[in-house]
DNA sequence: GATGAATGAGGCTTCATTCAT
DNA sequence: GATGAATGAAGCCTCATTCAT
C-alpha cells in the first residue's frame, strides 16, 4: 500500500509473478514479457534483478525450497525419528495443498529441462534430501527404523512417493468430472490440444494421503517389535 | 548395410535417433535437424513419419511405454500379487539400467513440458498405472496386502519410488567422483554451465535397489501375520 | 471407359485437376500433390507432362485461352463490327457463367503473380486483345464506331469491363445471403479467416449483364447518327 | 537524418518499404527480411507493428485505399454527377501515373492470392465502389445518366476499365522498345525468365487516357438529349 | 533505477522437384 | 511410362535480451 516500493518489493513481485506464470504455462512456454506484465514491471526490469530467465527459475526454486526446508525443520524439530518422519510427510503434502502454484514449480518445472536437472547443482534440493535422510539415519541409529536401506536412498524413495502424489494431485482436475477415459488409436499428437480433460482423474484428498504415505513408509521401514 | 531398407526402417531409425538426442539435450534443446542427421535422413523425411516434433516425442514415449508394459505383463503373468509386485519392481529397474536413454525419455523428457503433462492424455501411462494398481488390488482381494490405501493411490506411490530412483540414477555420474558438494552463495545461474559435476553423487546399483524398493513396498503394504 | 488411357489422357486429367485446384485454392496455395491426387496420378507423373508448377499454370491458361479465342472467333465471324462486339461480350460472359472454374483461372489466377504478369509474354492473351482490338478497328474503319480511342486501348477497356464483372461474379456468393456488411475497426488481418462471407454480395445475373456491357460499350463508341 | 524517430516513423517506413518490395517482386516472392532491410529495421521489428506478412499487405492496401478515397472525395465534392465522374476518372489515373508502386499494390498485389480475394472482407474497396456507385446513382436520379444499368454494376464496370488500364500501363515497359512481339511455340514456361521484354508494349500516356475513359463512360451512360 | 522499443539469431516446417525402382 | 518416398533449401516468425532515454 506504500507508494514507494519497499526494497526488494519488485524482486518479490517478479518472483511471485514468475511462479504464477511458470505454473500456468510451464517454464519453456512461459514468456518473460508475461511475467513482467503480471508483476507490473517493464520487461527490462526483470534483468535488473535476475541474470536470465534461467536464473529466475532457479532463484524461484531456491527461494521456495529454503522456505520449505525451514518449515520442515520447524515441524520436525525435537521429535523422535518416526514422529519426525510422519510430521515431515504431513507438512509437505499440506504445503502442496495450500500452495499449488509453488507445488507446480517444485515438482514439475524444475524437471522441465534436463538443462537444469543435469547442469544445475541444486544445493537446496540436496539440503532437502540431506535433512530427510538425516531423520532416517537417526531412526536407524536409535533402532526405531530398519537399516536395510541406506538412509540417503530411503530419503530418495520417500521423496519419490511425495513427489509423485504431488504431481498426480496437481495435474488432476477439480473434483468435477469422472474417471480415466482411454483415447482412441490416433497418432500421438492427436491427443494434444484436445484437452485430455476426460483423462484426468479427479482430485483426491492429498492431505489425507499423508496417512497413507506415513503408513507405507513407517510400516515398511519400522522394525516390527515382534520380529 | 543392406541397400534396401526394411519397411519401417526409417521410422525406427528416426525414433532411435530422437531417443538419443532427446536424452542428450532434452526435448526443448533438441534440434530436429540433429535428429535427422543422427538418423541419416533429410530433415523433411521426419515429417513423413511424424506430424511434428511434439508428435515425435509422444510417439517415442508411446512406443517405449508399450514395450515396457508388454514386458512387465510378461514378467508378472501368473504370479501371486506379492511376487508379481517384486517382479514388477525388479524388471522396471533392470530396464532403467539396461537402457538409460529410454529411461531418460520415460522419466524426464515427457515431463519437460507441462504442455505434455497437462494437455496430453497419455493413455499408455494410464495403462501402466492401471496394471500396477491391478496387482495391488488383487493382493488386497486375496488378503496378501493391506487395504488401507486405495490401490490406484498405492500404484502412484510405488511408481513414485521407482521413478525417483530412476531419476537419481540417470542423473548420477559414472562412479568416478565423490559425494555431494555444496556450492557457494553465488546467484543461482552461476551454478549452471559449470557442469555441476562435483555435485552429482556417483551412480548406485539400481538393480540392487530393487530389493530395497521391494522391501519398502511389500513390507509396508503386506498384512503382517502377527498383527 | 477404355482401360488403356488414350494418349494425352493423363495430360488432360492433370490439366482439369489443376484447374479445379487452382480455382479452389489459388495458384500459390495450390499443392502439386493435391493436383496429382485429384487427377489420380502420382506426383512425379505431373513432371512427365509439365516442366514445373509454373508451366502447368501457363499451359492451363494457354489451353483455355485457345479454346476461348476459337470460340469467340466462331461467334463473331462474318458479323458487322458492332454486332461482332455484342456477340463477343455475350459469349465471353456466357463462358464465365458456364465454366466458373475456367473463369477463375482466366481472371484471377494468372494475375496471382507479377511473376507471370511481368515475366511471361502471354501470347494467347495478346491474341485475345488483338482479336478484340481488330473488331474495334474494323468498326472505326467502316465508320460504325468512333475513332477517338485507339483500338488497342479500346480493347483493353472492354476487357477491363468484362474481367471486372467476371471477377465480381466469381467472388460473389451464391444468391443466399444479403448485402455488403462493413467490418469493424480491427487490424486488417483480423478480417481474414472470418470468412468475409457477410461481405460478399450475392451473385447477379452475369449473362444478363452482357446487355449492360453492350450498352455501355456500343453506345459509347458508336457514332451517333445525328451528331 | 534526425536521430529521434518521429512517432509512427517506423511503421511508415515499413509500409513504404513493403510497397516497394511488393511492387518489385510480388507479394509471395517478397521476403520479409528484404522489407526489413529496405526499411532499415530488424526483421522482428516488423512484427511489432504488423501481425504477419498478410497483415502487412492488408494494412498497406487499406492505408492506400483510404488515401485514395479521401482524395477522390475531395476531387468530386460538390460537382454534378457527370463532372464528378470525369474528375474521378482523371484523378484515379493521375494517381496511377504519379505513384506507380502504389498502383501495383492496388491493382495487382491484392489480387495475388485468392486468400485475400476470397477471405478478406476488404471494406475499403467496398467503400470505394460505393462511392463510385453513388455518383452514378445521383446521375441517374437527376436524369443526367441513363438508368439501364444498376448503379453498383456500373461502378464495377467503370472500375474495370480503370483497373485494366492501370494494369496495362504498370506492366508496360518504359517507352523504349517496340510493339508486341509474338513468341514462338515453345512450352509455356520457356517464355518465363526470358524477360518477356520484347513482348511488353511501350507505355502509353495514362493521364491522357482519362479522356478516353471519360468518353466511353459518359457518352455511354449519359442520356443523349436528342434521343 | 526503470522503461519498453528494438534487436536478430535461429528453429520448425513446407513443398516443389527428383530419381531409383 | 509411372510411381511416391525422399530430399533439402529456405522463409516466417518468436522471444530472450539489450540499451538509449
Amino acid at each position: 500500500m506504500t507508494v514507494h516500493s519497499a526494497p526488494g518489493d519488485k524482486r518479490e513481485r517478479i518472483l511471485a509473478a514468475a511462479e504464477r506464470v511458470f505454473a500456468k504455462n510451464g517454464f519453456f512456454a512461459a514468456r518473460v514479457s508475461e511475467i513482467a506484465k503480471d508483476a507490473g514491471v517493464a520487461d527490462g526490469t526483470i534483468y535488473l534483478y535476475f541474470k536470465s530467465k534461467d536464473d529466475l527459475l532457479i532463484s524461484l526454486f531456491e527461494n521456495r525450497m529454503k522456505q520449505v526446508i525451514a518449515m520442515l525443520e520447524r515441524v520436525t524439530a525435537g521429535k523422535a525419528p518416526v514422529d519426525a518422519l510422519r510430521s515431515f510427510i504431513r507438512a509437505y503434502l499440506q504445503l502442496i495443498h495450500d500452495e499449488p502454484e509453488a507445488a507446480e514449480v517444485l515438482t514439475i518445472e524444475l524437471r522441465q529441462s534436463s538443462k537444469f536437472m543435469k547442469e544445475y547443482a541444486n544445493p537446496q534440493f540436496a539440503d532437502f534430501l540431506r535433512m530427510l535422510g538425516g531423520i532416517v539415519a537417526r531412526g536407524q541409529d536409535d533402532g526405531s527404523l530398519a537399516d536395510a536401506v541406506p538412509s540417503h536412498i530411503a530419503a530418495r524413495m520417500i521423496f519419490g512417493v511425495l513427489d509423485e502424489l504431488a504431481l498426480a494431485w496437481v495435474l488432476a482436475k477439480q473434483p468435477i468430472s469422472g474417471s480415466v477415459v482411454s483415447a482412441g488409436q490416433e497418432s500421438g499428437a492427436d491427443r494434444l490440444k484436445k484437452g485430455a480433460s476426460g483423462a484426468r482423474p479427479k482430485k483426491f484428498d492429498i492431505v489425507r494421503a499423508a496417512d497413507w504415505v506415513g503408513g507405507l513408509v513407517t510400516q515398511g521401514l519400522e522394525r516390527r517389535s515382534n520380529a
